[in-house]
DNA sequence: TTGTACGCGTTATCAT
DNA sequence: ATGATAACGCGTACAA
């Protein structure tokens, strides 16, 4: 069944150097490829690097001999010569494990492919060390970006490190720097938290909630400002208020939002919704009503944020606010592999507001 | 407010080498090193890598000289040179969010502070290069070790292009190569998913269950067979089977769940409790029981596997098998980093049974 | 025990 | 447009 290679207009001589050169098994290396095109590095390094000024003919034998013995350059010998490697970090301190599978989702979706490894780093930001630690990594791997997550994001002393270090960085943060503080430039990925509490408060609204619980997150994080503010304008846009005597802060953790649930739940003519500022939280408010032996939506509507596989899987299913994490991680990334790169950029998404089963219209009140 | 520096021995002469070389704010390399020390750069790579053919006193002084000008050996150039870099590879398909976040912070305990850094790759099993695209990422980047997780841990093409790279590499799988299929040679985390199927079965028994339901996830999945197995291992300690009937296959996944609960719940003589394979296929199982108006635990009991964040989220709170993840995580690292390294170690890990609210004792029957 | 000379695979300089 | 040669920062023969 062996055809012979009749079409084949150049018969390969058994001293062809290529095939000389393949037989040797070994991976190949830009002298091997000089060699073999009978040019000298430079010119192949030209045109890995595709610059300009290279003969047509040159590069299309080189690129030929280039795919035929296999070829790729050595990111660790190009990023020795560059002063830079070819690897993206991802520095985070805190935030939940989905949030930051679907970002490094995101992110890798974009690098995959384009010659970029993602390191993913976490660190402890109430460490002492903390600056110096980020500080050593970025300088030692020489990255050729950083990712920056919430709520570190936020932190100005490390933003002025990165930029000592002149590493090309990405923040992630819920805060559209339009406030009386100062603004942060720098290039950012924005998520709208504050749209997406505004439709939460109107949705609540217009089943005919007036009395509406508030959890919010911790004061010290961008997003729980940024959730409040959009809760606040939602409801003035209806005339309300956030009322603090149904208002408590929680950790954005389940625990807290438990607690914040029973207090809330425990006042005096008692809520008939919540919003909480996050799923998990809102999760915690679950239990605390049932506990209580309240329904789920029958007594209490419940909205959460984030969109956390939790929100689906709980029973009834929540309502809660959608951010595209996964989208902004690929949108992070490609700020820092597609450089015009010196340009600060700020790209801003929209939240989504992802009608459920834990909201229903407020039941009817005794009082007329 | 300047004190003078009365107490300092060494009077620091403005000519001090060291002092010059640190007013010019550059990046410390070997040679610097070496000249500041007298000595030559092979010392200095002796000390770096510790050789014990070094004199103490040299030791000593160019330690010290390192410290004060604060040289860190660049990773890349030490890559380049030892034809490996430091990192580590994380290589999977599909698991789950909090499996790959505990499994990373294992990794990670490890990894801190040892000069090597972490490169997450996820991977398309299903795709046609993906022994390609592997074996690219590991050859091209010289990676110091591997870790797989489940279930491409699994697959033995993978993990022959991965001796063929002779790259160090750790499975973590739930099987236990003992069966009759060949056993994998190879460094492996082993969990002993059996272990904690047998306790769930036990758990059940003793509660006076002796209908019960079973999900099971993909054939495909060793971890999946092993449960299987280990559940049915626990039964017949107490004279019992798998019952077919109530048996049911769901690929790991809510939905998947949701129907085999269904299924399940919808057989004449229905059981009163339930094991899943997963957490996921188990809180699918109780959105199917609560649409039918059963209860949790009243009617149904239910026990899951993974204690993913879900198990103790839900309401009320699900029993089920905890695995080790982040332990995992970090031996597997070590194994890598620390190598005694030619040598394949196993390790293996126990699960253990956590009982929360879904398990409670099998409802009386009307039958005598 | 220590040093010299060279190699690792690539890019940059400055010619031609 | 192309090439010879020197970096890049570190490790290893081999010699001393």
């Amino acid at each position: 069944m062996t055809v012979p290679p009749q079409t084949q207009p150049v018969k390969p001589s058994a001293a062809d150097p290529v095939e000389e050169f393949l037989k040797r098994r070994k991976k190949a290396t830009i002298n091997d490829v000089a060699a073999l095109a009978r040019v000298s590095k430079k010119t192949v390094s030209r045109i890995i690097n595709n610059s300009p000024s290279v003969r047509e003919e040159t590069r299309e034998a080189v690129n030929a001999i280039i795919a035929r013995i296999g070829f790729r350059p050595d990111p660790q010998a190009r990023g020795l010569a560059f002063r830079r490697s070819f690897l993206l970090g991802l520095i985070y301190d805190n935030p939940n494990a989905q949030y930051i599978v679907n970002m490094q989702m995101g992110i890798l979706d974009k690098v995959r492919g384009s010659g970029i490894e993602l390191v993913v780093h976490p660190c402890d930001k109430t460490s002492d060390s903390f600056l110096e630690e980020i500080r050593d990594f970025v300088e030692l791997q020489r990255l050729s970006g950083v990712i920056l997550l919430p709520p570190i994001a936020e932190n100005r002393q490390l933003i002025q490190v990165l930029e000592e270090l002149a590493v090309p960085f990405v923040r992630i943060t819920a805060r559209h720097g339009d406030d009386n503080s100062p603004p942060i430039k720098t290039s950012q990925v924005v998520s709208r938290d504050r749209m997406g509490c505004q439709q939460a408060a109107d949705h609540l609204v217009e089943l005919g909630h007036r009395r509406i619980g508030f959890i919010e997150g911790p004061h010290t994080y961008a997003s729980a400002k940024e959730r409040r503010q959009g809760f606040a304008e939602g409801l003035k846009a209806h005339g309300l208020d956030i009322d603090p005597a149904v208002t408590a802060e929680g950790a954005y953790s389940f625990e807290s939002g438990f607690e914040a649930g029973q207090k809330i739940l425990s006042q005096p003519d008692r809520p008939t919704a919540i919003f909480a500022s996050n799923d998990e939280m809102a999760i915690g408010a679950y239990k605390a009503a049932l506990q209580m032996g309240l329904s789920v939506p029958g007594d209490l509507s419940i909205i959460g944020f984030d969109d956390s596989p939790l929100a689906s899987r709980i029973y009834p299913a929540l309502t809660t606010v959608r951010l595209p994490i996964r989208d902004m991680g690929r949108t992070a990334a490609e700020t820092l592999i597609d450089q015009d790169n010196h340009r600060k950029h700020t790209m801003i998404f929209d939240a989504a507001l992802v009608v459920r089963d834990s909201t229903a219209p407020a039941p009817k009140t005794f009082k007329p």
